[in-house]
RNA sequence: GGGUCAUUAACUCAGUUGGUUCAGAGUGUCACCUUGACAGGGUGGAAGUCACUGGUUCGAAUCCAGUAUGACCCACCA
């Protein structure tokens, strides 16, 4: 039956995703080959695939399939995070929009709640990965909140504040009011925004003097607490020691002096809200100031806002700033431009908040995972990163670990007494009643006496472990599968989460299991559109994947993320690179098709050019591959994928089927046709990790398979040396095609009209394709001669010359032109060489191989200028 | 404010430790061809002062310094 012309991938896909699925051969044990190992970046649970996951899953397929080719044991570990406040928040929205406030419900309601959400939009991601041809190993898919993982985390907390590394403390920590939680610094993200820097009179107690500060938040000053001047300022030297009155609520505040103070910097005078600010706090701390909390949780005034209780922040900036301006305390305000904190989820403006957090030591902890980048150990792709890595390791601060959420692990810790202070920490509330009664004294103590503490950690809190706990290596350290898998090859991931997530995988690695967590890391860029914007779901210009797939087929999309991304580079997509890569596997599919279509015949003779013809393509095949391990070495994957493209369109299809195609209604010899479908499945085997729906389908049509002869489970073509001369002779009979296609496109003539060709062969360079060239460009015979051929066309390559002799018009004045001009490049690129070679300087200091490159550049001219001379002396 | 990286053809990018008088590729563009695999094709062109200015060197896209532009990361100046 004819194939059709157009490759439905449609069709084609789902089919082959089926059968690799049921034949397992997604799917990893322990072995004794070697294993090469990935973990997915666990996407959020309950997201959707966006064009940075194409990208990043693309290559992790590309990786894995590749691997499996080679004979390790690939296994991909996919899964997803419970991603704690993205999703909290996307429950408590949709709760909203029904109608139910999460404050009127209790935690194992709004759990319940969320819990059906996961299980409803959970599986979503993953199923648009397995579109795209994703090769994970699905028996093994892992979440964050699976029981294992939770209690690996349990297990890591408990641990660590057992070592001493965990602590609670009373710390200036971000707020993000909207989603009334604390926010680690990672999660904070600071804008620039044009703001106003107001300047506000204060009186001087018991004076009638004033004193004006500059700030940008004035609605905070019901919780001011003093007023600092730097103690070398000789302005303000009058007003040490004196006290300050708050406008609007009066209270009373002390001026204290402090070098922190930047005098030039607004008017040398600042207010102190130790509540708000963490600047402030270090002041306060220092001069122990009394500390005025004038916020609520979400964001509104309490108490202290007097008036203006319970409304929010940003309205009271303008209520406020107008009552000064009546009260005129307002002296000035100037435009200034500030960077805001925002939350990396909600995007509304941290606020910093005072309060018992629990936060994790990080300086000790992160000094093997430093050294491991530093070393190399981890090897960051591309490096450039290793200097972003370590400048953040180096200063890196505690991490506050617990979220005021509901939705993620619970942390451990029990409250027995009254206060904040007594509490144990443990894996099981039993353990942590047997500790509360030791701690306390009290043996009655029981577990209704206990609280847990009601806050979750953070969710990078479980991710951290994710390379281990996917293997269960916290509960089990011993159990093979850790031993075996772990540490795992390569990570494919954004840099964005470089320190959310990497660095403190490193840090676990180490901690956990004594070594890195993977070898390699590779950092993709962020995908933007054409105008270099970054995609996204506000601007409406990032394509949907699923729709993409549909269009172009997985295989075509995978080609066009691939086409251009260099590792570390941001990627500027557009749909036509899409359209390329269809066009891609147009091409491969047609090839397939010609050859599918051949009449082959057992008597029929080879022809003279194919046993040639095939010799070259398995050179130059060993080439590419030399060339395409080089590149996947240094992982630059679309460099490895333009080399395979190359190789099929240009050498493959334009050059070797042209080569050994057989005459219009003439059959085939056998030995050809196995030659040459042996060479195509040594090319869908190195296109499969980018291709491999439409390779397995070539695959399964050129022969009937058993399951375990399929194309995904294949072997890697072996490399062999290659014949370097070869190539080289069949580049200069290539040269020679041209030349006899050039001459007939000058001359307007059809190829179909065949012609004759003579050489004064000065180098017998291409001699071994003399039946190719008859072939390719139509030539009867080709005759070498010793003399120039009068009344012909020529050209020349290398030292070469060729005449095509054609009745009619030569036009001797264009051919006299064209070898003049010839003759005066030659000319003066051989003044160049000689040039060099007459330097001294150049003939000592360069090296020899360098000289005798340009002593033979200098023959080679020197005989072409003799021969181009002679040739237009023939002419005049 | 500190740091990192970039700047090469219309676009997206290569260009390995300095060594060709054409600085390459893919895409696009132009001309022509094309009814036996493929118009999602073929052939052949055109297209670049390698951001700028200096320096080192026999020799610089490549090394050094500075300038400009852009991107990103980090940082508590109200």
């Amino acid at each position: 039956m004819a194939l059709e012309a157009k490759y439905p991938a449609k069709q084609v896909e789902d089919r082959w995703y089926q059968y690799w699925m049921e034949h397992g051969f997604f799917h990893s044990e322990v072995d004794g080959r070697t294993p090469y190992t990935i973990v997915i970046p666990p996407p959020n649970v309950t997201g959707v695939l966006h064009m940075g996951h194409m990208l990043n899953n693309t290559i992790q397929d590309v990786l894995i399939r590749r691997a499996r080719l080679k004979g390790y044991n690939a296994c991909w570990v996919p899964g997803t995070d419970h991603a704690s406040i993205a999703t909290e928040a996307k429950v408590v929205a949709k709760l909203k929009a029904e109608g139910i406030e999460k404050g009127s419900l209790t935690r194992e309601q709004f759990l319940d709640h969320a819990w059906e959400w996961t299980h409803k939009h959970g599986g979503i991601i993953l199923e648009q990965l397995k579109k795209l041809g994703a090769s994970c190993d699905w028996e093994r898919t892992k979440f964050t909140m699976d029981d294992a993982l939770s209690a690996s985390v349990i297990r890591v907390f408990v641990d660590l504040y057992r070592k001493g590394e965990i602590y609670r403390g009373y710390r200036m920590v971000n707020w993000d009011p909207q989603a009334k939680t604390t926010l680690s610094d990672e999660e904070v993200i600071y804008e620039e925004r044009q703001g106003n820097l107001y300047y506000l009179n204060y009186t001087i107690e018991g004076d009638s003097e004033l004193v004006t500060i500059a700030t940008t938040r004035p609605e905070t000053i019901l919780g001011d607490t003093a007023i600092c001047i730097n103690p070398n300022d000789e302005r303000y030297t009058h007003l040490k020691g004196k006290r300050a009155i708050v406008p609007i609520c009066n209270r009373s505040i002390p001026i204290i002096e402090d070098e922190y103070v930047t005098m030039e910097f607004g008017t040398g005078c600042l207010k102190v809200t130790p509540a708000h600010d963490e600047n402030d706090k270090a002041l306060g701390d220092k001069h122990q100031l009394e500390v005025v909390d004038i916020f609520n949780d979400d964001g509104t005034l309490n108490g202290y806002g007097l008036h203006y209780k319970g409304k929010d922040r940003f309205e009271v900036r303008d209520l406020i700033v107008e009552e000064l301006k009546q009260l005129g305390v307002v002296s000035k305000i100037e435009q200034h431009l500030n960077k805001v904190g925002t939350s990396e989820r909600t995007g509304a403006v941290i606020e910093p908040k005072l309060s018992d957090q629990w936060f994790l030591k990080m300086k000790i902890l992160s000094q093997p995972a430093l050294e491991a980048v530093v070393n190399n150990e981890v090897h960051l792709v591309p490096d450039k990163f290793i200097n972003t890595y370590r400048h953040w390791m180096e200063n890196v601060r505690d991490w506050n670990i617990s979220r005021q959420l509901w939705w993620g692990h619970q942390i451990p810790a029990y409250y027995y007494g009254d206060g904040k202070d007594e509490f144990v920490v443990a894996e099981t509330l039993e353990e942590a009643v047997s500790l509360a009664q030791e701690k306390s004294g009290n043996p009655k103590l029981t577990k209704a006496n206990l609280t847990q503490d009601p806050d979750v950690l953070d969710t990078w809190f479980s991710s951290w472990l994710w390379p281990i706990s996917v293997f269960n290596g916290i509960l089990e350290p011993n159990n093979k599968e850790i031993n075996y898998y772990y540490p795992t090859n390569d990570l494919v991931t954004a840099p964005e989460i470089l320190f959310f997530w990497v660095a403190r995988m490193i840090i676990a690695g180490y901690e956990y299991r004594g070594e890195k967590p993977f070898s390699n890391v590779y950092l993709t860029g962020i995908v933007r559109d054409k105008l270099r914007r970054k995609m996204s779901k506000s601007l409406g210009n990032s394509p949907d994947p699923i729709e993409l797939i549909d269009r172009y087929g997985a295989d075509g999309v995978r080609v066009g993320m691939l086409l251009s991304s260099p590792a570390g580079n941001d990627l500027m997509f557009d749909e036509d690179l899409c359209k390329q890569g269809s066009g891609f596997l147009t091409k491969i599919w047609n090839a397939y098709r010609l050859i599918d279509g051949w009449e082959v015949s057992e008597s029929q003779e080879p022809s003279q050019g194919d046993a040639i013809a095939i010799k070259w393509f398995q050179n130059k095949f060993q080439k590419a591959l030399q060339e395409i391990e080089d590149h996947f070495g240094k992982y630059r994957i679309s460099d490895a994928l333009m080399t395979t493209y190359k190789l099929i369109w240009d050498d493959f299809c334009s050059w070797l089927l042209e080569m050994i195609k057989p005459t219009y209604g003439e059959p085939m010899s056998k030995s050809t046709y196995d030659s040459v479908v042996s060479l195509l499945e040594g090319n869908l085997k190195i296109l499969h990790p980018f291709i491999p729906f439409i390779t397995e389908e070539i695959w399964q049509h050129l022969s009937p398979r058993k399951p375990n002869e399929a194309l995904i489970v294949a072997s890697w073509p072996v490399e062999t040396d290659f014949d370097a001369e070869q190539i080289k002779a069949f580049e200069f009979a290539s040269e020679v095609i041209s030349g006899i296609r050039t001459i007939r496109k000058e001359k307007n003539l059809s190829f179909k009209e065949s012609i004759s060709l003579y050489v004064i062969n000065h180098e017998n360079a291409s001699k071994n394709f003399d039946t190719i060239i008859q072939k390719l460009g139509n030539v009867s015979e080709i005759q070498y001669a010793s003399e120039k051929l009068d009344g012909a066309l020529t050209f020349r390559v290398k030292s070469n010359e060729y005449f095509i002799p054609v009745a009619g018009a030569i036009d001797v004045a264009a051919e006299i032109e064209k070898l003049k001009e010839e003759l005066s490049y030659t000319e003066g690129f051989l003044k160049s060489v000689q040039g060099k070679l007459k330097n001294e300087r150049f003939v000592n200091n360069a090296p020899e191989q360098v000289v005798a490159m340009e002593r033979q550049k200098e023959a080679d001219a020197l005989a072409k200028i003799e021969t181009l001379k002679a040739s237009l002396q023939g002419l005049q």
